[in-house]
DNA sequence: TTGACGCACGTACACCGTACGTGCAAGCCT
DNA sequence: AGGCTTGCACGTACGGTGTACGTGCGTCAA
């Protein structure tokens, strides 16, 4: 469980992080849908206007709660491993959000901040990878390869049905789809609509890894 | 340019094509967020609640625009050719969407589609994946890898800021980081703010086409 | 004590999705 | 031809949305 974030005071005024944590909770409840200002102040017990005092309006909410969400995720960092073992830490660490806050995913994925919380991910990822030896462009375009990865996985993982769907488990595919127009899908239905999402992520990211390890020619040493 | 895509009469009865059409047209032209059932029907000259003889609803109407969208691409498939080339091409025959429907790219990305639209370019990768020798987990987990990569690639490229940007240039990141806390954003911030989509892009497709080439132990000859 | 200020709150407005009812035109069956 | 069904454009209405603005109350500084 990550790290309680905003260390919410359940009671006495309002305030940004208790509305941001109201705001959080709703969305992993009821879905990104089901937020609305009025629903956040009914939820704390407020007035509608009274959340402008600390969120100047709901646009930023959501960028609030996306910053929130991704500041949660426990970067457990050891300068002293293999930059590849530091790759697989930071990435299994972001896919966290896909579990801790499944429906708060999409909020983190289609917002991009410039903030403290956004550009810390940034400097480890490069941290890392510079220190492993790439250079300025090498770690760069390495970064955006990670991310694109882990981004595509996470919309896969969290399903990203807007409002409803648990996690639809049989997604309606097998004996609907026509073999005759679509013979592959068809056959292979039953690896289609079921999904290790673990294991597809850690086959992706070794894929990765080793890929952009040949790829700057240190596969194995360095440090 | 995509073949023209619902072959739109532009004048008479209402119908679902030129509704699809319209808010396509209203996507590109001011962002998803301007989407609303009235905008439409006022765009086409006609009472809001018109729009429901031939759209159950806003959700489905948005769905249908996804899938306009994703049946626009065009996929030449040349099943002679290499399976690196075909998978090559279908990755950047995807990769058109980014650029001839920006706005619509997250909606695309962000609604899974049962229909025949989304499952064609399915079929299509596993059949040419198959056809290169690839067992079906094989298949079905390069299929994953590349979805991923390209959903990723393709969010980053459209900055998928909600709304307005046009595409934000030098999104004010330069002198803006605190060099004491992100010394690496700091000092890669030209490298960062700006990005060739195109050779970003081929760069991750390439690593990836290898990999996956290497990792299945056919990565020259097959067919 | 008095003034300023922070902040909770109510009201109001423009806009949203859509359920429901109405009326008109075209096509079908006697 | 007369009547009926059906399809479809449209208006009205309801509950919900974000938020601009004004008001009043508490707590501090002077």
């Amino acid at each position: 469980m990550p790290t309680e974030l905003p260390t919410e005071p359940p009671t006495g005024r309002l305030s940004r992080a208790r509305i941001l944590a109201a705001a959080i909770d709703l969305v992993e409840r009821e879905g990104a849908d089901a937020v609305s200002m009025r629903r956040i102040a009914s939820e704390l017990g407020v007035g509608v206007m009274s959340l402008y005092n600390h969120v100047p309006n709901k646009d930023a909410l959501l960028d609030g709660v996306a910053e929130t969400v991704l500041s949660g995720v426990e970067f457990t960092d050891d300068p002293g491993a293999h930059w590849t073992d530091r790759v697989r830490m930071q990435a299994r660490a972001f896919r966290q959000i896909a579990h801790h806050y499944p429906r708060c995913t999409m909020l983190v994925v289609s917002r991009q901040l410039h903030s403290h919380a956004g550009l810390l991910p940034v400097e480890r990822a490069l941290a890392t990878l510079r220190g492993a030896g790439f250079g300025g462009e090498d770690a760069v375009r390495a970064l955006r390869m990670f991310i694109a990865f882990i981004v595509g996985s996470l919309l896969r993982e969290v399903g990203v049905t807007p409002t409803f769907a648990p996690v639809h488990a049989g997604t309606l595919k097998a004996e609907e789809v026509d073999p005759a127009l679509f013979p592959e899908v068809s056959a292979l239905a039953p690896l289609l609509d079921s999904c290790d999402h673990e294991a597809e992520f850690e086959f992706g990211l070794e894929l990765l890894i080793q890929a952009i390890g040949v790829h700057a020619g240190r596969g194995e040493g360095a440090r």
